[in-house]
DNA sequence: CTAACACTCAACTATTAGGTTGACTCCTGC
DNA sequence: GCAGGAGTCAACCTAATAGTTGAGTGTTAG
């Protein structure tokens, strides 16, 4: 898969950032669900809600489908995928310079 | 390593849903750098890179340390890894619903 | 001591985000 | 065909972001 670009990192992080829209994507993983199932747990409108789709869909993390007068909306992980892809890089980072540091310590204490 | 709370993982995805703040992040996660260094590459004002160090910095994703009159930054991958964790949750939703689909589909070709 | 460097802070501006309300559209069941 | 449920859209408000400028604080070198 070819990196995402910036600004559709930009997009999907963002989305991220807000618990409402983590908490929609965790239901969504579990279950396809209509608007209206998304929308009933939070204390919000419906608007609201449909405006976090928007935010989602746009990032490309979310997937509609219609079914007569209802949408499915089921999770679309790529984006997710991506994200997570980005992450592990920094992580690798992270791993390769206490492992040099490490050997760095060794090498003082026992020169 | 317990799961981050909901608040410090809407700043450390806001953290991130910025391309200056995450080319900063791949700087430094390269090298120790000055703020001055930092904010060199950029068509930024100092005052503005300072800004978004201290945006990582809240999202516990950098460390200073003074060196006389300058600052290092320095990566702090901790909690790069826990948005990783967070991410990896649902990718492994997706995978075990996709091998469900799957196993369904195949399922139904052979009953 | 002071000049210069390395920032930081406060005030201001413009844009974006998250939320509301109310009107509108589009299916479905009767 | 029309009433009602499912959802969207537009207008509006408020708060937060990203940026600027300019003044202020430390620290070091000469």
């Amino acid at each position: 898969m070819q990196p995402m670009s910036e600004i559709a990192l930009d997009k999907v992080f963002q989305a991220l950032s807000d618990s409402t829209r983590r908490s929609i994507l965790h239901r969504v993983a579990e279950a396809e669900l209509t608007i209206s199932d998304i929308a009933a747990p939070y204390d919000l409108t419906f608007a609201a809600v449909s405006k976090h789709l928007k935010v989602l869909e746009q990032a490309g993390m979310i997937g509609r489908r219609k079914r007569g007068s209802y949408q499915m909306i089921s999770l679309n992980p790529e984006a997710l995928k991506s994200a997570g892809e980005w992450l592990r890089f920094y992580q690798q980072f992270w791993t390769t310079r206490l492992d040099a540091l490490k050997t760095l310590l060794e090498q003082q204490e026992k020169p």
